[in-house]
DNA sequence: GTCTATAGCAGGATAGAC
DNA sequence: GTCTATCCTGCTATAGAC
């Protein structure tokens, strides 16, 4: 790997387990292995190394969600894969980790972010309309508020999950999510 | 107010605002009208101090949750009174949000944080066994889970405002739980 | 109880040699 | 492209006078 993807794993590391704010420069370097000077020298500067490597977390997330919401399955099938995926809840969310850090006031930085869970609300909320047409569920059903939730119910897992400091948090939330699902469910 | 108490206050302010990691005592003192002296003088330190002020926010937010959840009101009316309290979605849950921060690895600090979600989520489980006693909501459904499920889309709300900087963001997973929560409700 | 002075250290970055 | 030296600022706290 070259310098600067050593920097940019590096980076993406640390946004994870310290998020924007903590993540200094001086750690990036040591856990490149790269120096100062090229740190400076591929990157005009914190913002930009964290916003280069936040644009490959999402891209990596998006195709980890595409890979269960996209396959050949029942709409509704789809949908329940995307919550059973395995999620490191004592970790965190990658992105959504940076809710909270002053971060967001800088436009480049939360696009990634932003667009990840637009992104994912989008394609959940299109299944659920599929679910709909498929007649697997009711048309009065508001998919978009339904699709929201879900995803918010991911995020809420990983914060109480860390707040209790127990990864059960995230299972119970996501058992109760499928077993709402399962009784708005026509069969 | 004595200085204690406005330096107390101050803090409450800054941590909702900034967080503990970057709320500094610089900042604390400032804004409390209090100097260096007295801010040492009556907190150890800047852990000693939000520890104080994390404990005071706790109480505060119980008793807004019990006005919600205490009522007389049938009991799945109680757990809908809670989900639509109003919230100020964009600053972030005083709590929640520090979900993220290294703080959590000093006890003293996370113990306000964590008993509060406990507390709000047996007393939502109690209140959905309520439901299944009075014949509202069926036997067959987990009340530990959707208690936690329903505080998880609160927590994930705030997550999703902030990150596409769109209070709806919170409205919508409120109705999406609150859509689910009529589904499962036995007239 | 409160004030001012001071300390030690880390963050984020620039400068210029190699 | 990479290295070392250096800069300025703010964080967190201690010291000691008043």
């Amino acid at each position: 790997m070259s310098t600067r993807e050593n920097l940019i794993t590096a980076a993406k590391e640390l946004l994870w387990e310290r998020g924007y704010e903590a993540m200094s420069p001086r750690a990036v370097q040591e856990r490149s292995g790269a120096g100062q000077g090229s740190f400076y020298h591929h990157f005009a500067g914190k913002a930009e190394l964290a916003t280069t490597a936040l644009n490959e977390v999402a891209d990596e997330m998006r195709e980890t969600f595409n890979a269960a919401l996209h396959s050949d399955k029942p709409s509704l099938e789809r949908v329940r894969d995307y919550l059973k995926q395995p999620r490191e809840a004592l970790r965190g969310c990658r992105l959504g980790r940076m809710a909270q850090e002053e971060v967001l006031s800088q436009e480049g930085l939360r696009h990634p972010i932003s667009s990840y869970f637009l992104y994912t609300q989008q394609e959940i909320a299109a299944a659920l309309k599929q679910a709909q047409n498929e007649g697997s569920l009711s048309e009065s059903i508001d998919t978009t508020n339904i699709a929201t939730m879900l995803v918010a119910v991911v995020q809420g897992g990983y914060v109480l999950a860390r707040a209790l400091q127990d990864p059960q948090q995230m299972d119970q939330a996501i058992d109760g999510a499928l077993t709402l699902l399962d009784t708005i469910e026509r069969r």
